[in-house]
DNA sequence: TTGACAATTCTATAATCATGGAAATATAGA
DNA sequence: TCTATATTTCCATGATTATAGAATTGTCAA
């Protein structure tokens, strides 16, 4: 993952209502929720809710779908995934490697190596 | 770990410059650098770079200690783990619980394990 | 068609954040 | 002390982001 893509994520989710739609949207994973569903059961305006939703999706953290009048939205796990990864490949010391015990646990071996499989070379 | 702190923790990355520190300090963990060696490093103004380092300590992601005349700033790796479980107990279906065969390297089960242990009953 | 509803875009406004020069503060050495 | 250097704070400016009412677009059912 590029750094500007990684900035552009941590922006998605650095804001109140848009981590709380994700959470939500978690929550009812994967079918998602209608926009007025999410709307009501996080008290948004319309305007303001499909603000945030465009923000999610541009960062390819949400995806959405048609069904009659309704659109779902849905989180795109692949993206946080993608995101942990980023983040963990540099919660390390890059020389001594030492992780706390809690990080260690997050296997960080393996996920340099998954990252670096999912990255495209420069 | 509350909702404001990783909202706080996920702002103070979403940042060009304020990232490029980071993950410079990182590079240069434990022992850190001086903030003047960023400053060069990354070709910041002294006043810009006082700013992010800052929002990076408000943020719990740096450290500072004073060394003679110069302060030197290292990461906080335990805030970076806890900002790495945080998202971990929130990038799979907390209903279904299926995430990618690449998330399922991050020993999912383990970690929520540890965030709970970390973050403090509400 | 028409009407009802879902969602987005338009628009203006307010609030927050980033930048960097200049001044102030802090530390160390002569 | 005085001077040099390191860093921060002050301040003004510009840029970006968040908010939400109103208008618009899109979908369906009769």
């Amino acid at each position: 993952m590029q750094n500007r893509q990684a900035i552009t994520i941590l922006a998605a989710l650095a804001q109140e209502s848009r981590l709380a739609v994700y959470r939500l949207l978690i929550e009812h994973a994967p079918e998602g929720l209608a926009a007025s569903a999410i709307a009501e059961k996080l008290g948004l305006p319309n305007a303001t809710l499909s603000f945030h939703l465009k923000e999610l999706s541009h960062a390819g953290l949400v995806s959405s779908r048609q069904s009659g009048r309704f659109i779902y939205y849905a989180p795109v796990i692949e993206t946080m995934d993608e995101l942990i990864g980023y983040l963990t490949d540099h919660c390390c010391s890059q020389s001594g490697g030492s992780c706390t015990p809690a990080a260690a646990s997050c296997a960080p071996g393996k996920r340099k190596l998954a990252a670096r499989r999912r990255s495209s070379p420069a």
